[in-house]
DNA sequence: GATTTATATTACCATATAAGAATATAGTAG
DNA sequence: CTACTATATTCTTATATGGTAATATAAATC
């Protein structure tokens, strides 16, 4: 039941569902995150590791890096089906269709300094 | 996307998810529903009306009764998705399981007065 | 080793949430 | 209408949550 919870909780927030529907196209940086949801680097560092604990997401460093994606839902049944189901939920939502339509312009190199 | 958190917040409290839970055995009253989740009236009240507001969850009243039963998920897709995967999911939680075989004790004519 | 940079953690604040106590409401019975 | 009962609402309180600012950490470069 906690583990449940846990997931429900980290998919009650708006930007958490954003990082989500982000993912879903493309591997993500801190940076880069931080930059479509235009909050603090740590308001998105905490919201991925939320994320990460209810096993939704999950990350691999590439030097100062920390290149962030969607895991296979691997922990448990539901997490797989709502990471599934994800991909066509809310597609139509305006917020988001307008954040996965700028992704393409979203790059760390024109983000970040080195 | 606010529809859809809404629907995420209803779900990720205990008390909630064993409310949904119950209603997929039985129509049952909000005394019955306090009588199993062991909290005060009020508690329950609350918690059905932000089912309710959801999708969730429907009434019918009868009486001073009032009966509480899950919805068909009409209001949206994943909220039908949502009710139908409840079903299996956390189908094997001890907490929940415990619930449920109490449920055919759990009757309004020995808990109200009337 | 010192500096820089991307990310994580901590500390703090404002708001949201869940709970019970008290009260209000609605329906039934007398 | 009065009394009673099941449920809803309001009020208050304790805790949880999400945000930023400040700081720490880790990896790369010099």
């Amino acid at each position: 039941m906690k583990a449940f919870i846990k997931v429900m909780k980290a998919l009650s927030d708006p930007n958490r569902v954003k990082i989500i529907k982000m993912l879903q196209h493309k591997i993500m940086c801190v940076c880069e995150l931080q930059k479509a949801l235009r909050v603090s680097q740590p308001a998105v560092s905490k919201h991925l590791k939320l994320l990460e604990d209810a096993g939704l997401v999950s990350f691999q460093k590439d030097g100062l890096w920390v290149n962030y994606h969607l895991t296979d839902g691997s922990s448990s049944s539901y997490v797989a089906s709502l990471l599934g189901n994800l991909k066509h939920w809310i597609e139509d939502d305006k917020e988001i269709a307008d954040l996965v339509a700028k992704l393409p312009y979203i790059r760390r190199e024109d983000i970040c300094k080195k």
